[in-house]
Formats: C-alpha cells, structure tokens, sequence
DNA sequence: CTCATTAGAGAACACTGTTCTCGCTCAAGA
DNA sequence: TCTTGAGCGAGAACAGTGTTCTCTAATGAG
C-alpha cells in the first residue's frame, strides 16, 4: 500500500533509486527545510512565493515537487508528527527500564522540550486545524506514539500500580477504552488506559498553554510548573514511585 | 481608559449616543456576524472581500470600521472571549450555591457548549495563536473568567475540601501561585490554586483534543468522557462530594 | 545517438489585503 | 435657512498570493 506521503512527494518505488529520483527526494527536503524556516517566522501563513524565492526558483516549479500549498503544509505535518514522536521515543530509551516514573517523565519532558524548540510546527499539528491539511492515514500512528509510549510504562509496572478507586467508568465509557485495547491487541486494563488517557491530554493541555504564551504573565517557573503537573498525572495513575 | 476594542471599533463616548454612531455601531456588529458566519464555514482564513460580498459592498468600505483584517479578528477573538465567559458564567450561575460538584460541571459544561457550538471561534482563542492578532490587555480579563469561576467554587467549600497531599509545591511554584493569589486580593491556599490550575489546564486540554478531531476515531461517548475526565477534576482538587 | 521524460521559466488568471481618490449624503454650525 | 465639513461608499490601483498552462532546455534511458 502507498501511503499519502509517497503519493504526495511522488517518490519512486523503492527498487531502483535512481539519480534522478535521488536530487529528486532531494530537492524535496530541501524545500520543506526552506518552508520550516519560514513557518518558524511568518506563522501557519507560509508563502509559496517566499520559498520559491529563497530557493531561487520561479513558484510554479515547486508544483513538480509538490501538487499544492496544502501538500507542503501536509508533509510537514507529518514530519512534524514523525520528529514529536522520535523525540519522545529517544528520551524515554535513555532511561533504565525499571526506573518508571523516570521513563514517564522523560517522556512528558522529551515532548515539551521538542515542543518549544520548533513551536510552529508543534502548533501546526497540535493547534487549531485548518480545513484542507492533514491527511488522517499517515498522521494516527505517529500521533498515538505518545500514548502508547506512556501505556507501555504502566503496563511494565504490572501490579505495583496503585489501585485506582475514585470515579468509575460508566459502562459507555468502557466499550470505547475496551475496543481501543482490542484494536491493539493490548490486555491493558480498562481502568489504567482511561488514567493514561487522562495524562495524555494533560501533557498537549500544559503543552498548549505553555507553548501558546497562555502562561505568559501568570507563571515564571514554565519547567517546574510542567514537571509538577506531569508528576500529579503519574500519580494520578498510581504509577509506583 | 480607553480600552482597545472601543478604539478598534471607533465607538464614540457613550455620552450622546448620536444616530451616527448608532448606525455606525450597528453596522459594525453586522460585519462582524457576517464575518463569523465566514468564520465558520471557511475557518481561520477569512476574507475580508467575501464578507463586504455578502454585505452588498465593496471591500475598502470595511476599512471605514476595521482599519485591518488582523482588527476584524481581533474583534472577533475578544467578542468570543467575551461569549465562552458569558456561557460558562450563566451555566454556573443557574445551579443552587450549595451544590459545589454541581456549579463545577456546570462550569465545564457550559464551556465544553459553547465550544462545541462555535468551533470556529473557539479555534481562534483557544488553537494556534496567529502572530498579528489578540491584543493581551482586553483578552486576559475574560480569558480568567473561567479560572476564577472554579477557584470560587473552591473558596465556597472552605474545609470542607479533602487534605491535598501528593506532589507537594516546590519554592518557586510557590512563589508563583502566591504572586497570582496576591494580585487578585485572594486569600486562597497555594496548594488550591494550584488544584485550580491543573482543572482548567485539563478543562481545555480535553476540549481542544474533542473540537479539533483527535477524538474522533478513539472515544464514541464524548460526553461522558468530557465528564469523567472533569469529576476527576473534581476529586483531585478535594471538592466534597 | 535519439528521443521521450523531466525540471524549470515565464506568462496568465483569479484571487487577496490595502491605499488612495473621488463623489455623494446628511447632520450640525453660522 | 443655507453652508460646510465630516463620514460613507465606490472604484481604481498596487503589490502580493496560489495555481495552471505553455514553452524551452537538458538529461537520462533505450
């Protein structure tokens, strides 16, 4: 199966990456690299025109690499997706297996740091969607990444969870976690994939505020603040300590 | 003082309220319906020439009540702001002062509403901000609205809250809160506000996860997720039952 | 070595936000 | 009452945008 964003960079199959294809996928990065730093100054509005011009390239050629505006804007979403998700991946690998709350939060840390560092792009998946963009196929796995990242901590730590008592699930509520585990052939209780559902958005809930400037006047301490809520969420899911 | 909006709006000093001005006022409030109608069929992207389309005039003849297409958001970013605090504040008001859990969801709901009603409008507070647009000064005011809402329901428990325990606040989170606490003449616990803050975070992270689609293929039964997430909420901020 | 595919140039079209000038209208001051 | 000036809208113009089309030159494959 081809995915969109093979389709949409037009690359080749595999088999023989021939030159042309090579400057090809070349060229290609070289102006999604060019269109990043452009989102990272002037915004979600990125000019076609502006980076056809820093490419010293007339605009309609960039529609042999890419079929429009929103394609280019497409595409770097799905890098974005895929660079938030490598981020998180190698912080938390960098921590011994059996130091739980570590790995989460390295985790919650890896994202935000990745999520400040290039705030347009994080904006760009994160914030509010603009209509035409992000294509769903590509863009679910890379984005359930943290998810399961954080479900895989809980899971390693078995039965040392906590027991989960204050406000049960209604039955509704428990077909949705339940299908979800099925999906992924996961044998995670229904209880703990709600708590890591809950940390979930409240790490993109602080992320948003923090990255958005809705924490400008009214909290100095960004890291300690993000740290403090990150670990009220482990031990809302009674991760051991 | 003068606030922005009246200076955006070129509203003259309410003391004679000519007919001029009146017709002026009213033809404002008329652009700015039509260019929320734009809003939302269209999103972020609206254009001033479609709106003055609609309007049965030509498009410099907006510049006669917005100077700019950034005004015109900004409008529309402070009247929305205005709207999520007037809905969450009505909702609230129309529960029993007693019923503390009951003005909480009450809160939640009537954001999580109105949300859900004007995604558009919701999308340009709460998404992405877009580098020209929302003026800080006439925006914080209505952009607290909602945290002080909950922090009353919090004060109105009084002991009755359940003892705080886990993750206590280091020094500078402290001083923070105590900062925030001072500047509004509170006299609240830092370990409260703090609870405050972690609801209002998670209020908005669990409603951008819902209006902008990344529920979509995960959780069928939003509203009880919404809830659940919001009474959890509730408990860890100590509200009584 | 030929030739079809490809990258890029350039013009063109339909838009956009914004500015300027020009008349017209109407309410207020003399 | 008449005059005048401010406000309103029209319309043209400018710079910029995304997109499409045609043309030319090169370049890799047969």
């Amino acid at each position: 199966m081809s995915s969109l964003y093979s389709i949409l960079c037009q690359t080749e199959p595999m088999s023989a990456p021939s030159l042309r294809a090579r400057v090809r996928s070349e060229m290609s990065q070289e102006i999604k690299d060019v269109a990043r730093r452009h989102l990272a100054t002037d915004g979600a509005n990125l000019s076609l025109r502006a980076v056809a011009r820093d490419l010293d390239i007339v605009a309609s050629a960039l529609y042999r690499y890419f079929p429009s505006r929103d394609a280019l804007l497409t595409a770097l979403i799905i890098d974005a997706y895929d660079a938030l998700a490598a981020a998180a991946t190698t912080a938390e690998s960098a921590v011994p297996r059996e130091d739980l709350r570590g790995r989460w939060l390295a985790v919650c840390r890896g994202v935000r740091t990745w999520a400040l560092a290039h705030p347009a792009e994080y904006g760009l998946i994160y914030g509010s969607p603009v209509p035409g963009y992000a294509a769903p196929q590509d863009t679910v796995e890379p984005a359930t990444k943290v998810i399961l990242l954080l479900a895989a901590i809980v899971t390693d730590a078995g039965d040392r969870i906590r027991s989960l008592t204050a406000s049960p699930l209604t039955a509704p509520l428990r077909a949705d976690l339940r299908r979800l585990i099925r999906e992924r052939q996961g044998t995670m209780l229904e209880e703990r994939l709600d708590r890591v559902l809950v940390a979930w958005t409240h790490l993109y809930g602080v992320l948003n505020f923090e990255v958005f400037g809705r924490l400008d006047e009214m909290i100095e301490a960004r890291a300690e603040y993000f740290d403090h809520h990150m670990i009220l969420m482990a031990d809302l899911t009674g991760l051991p300590a």
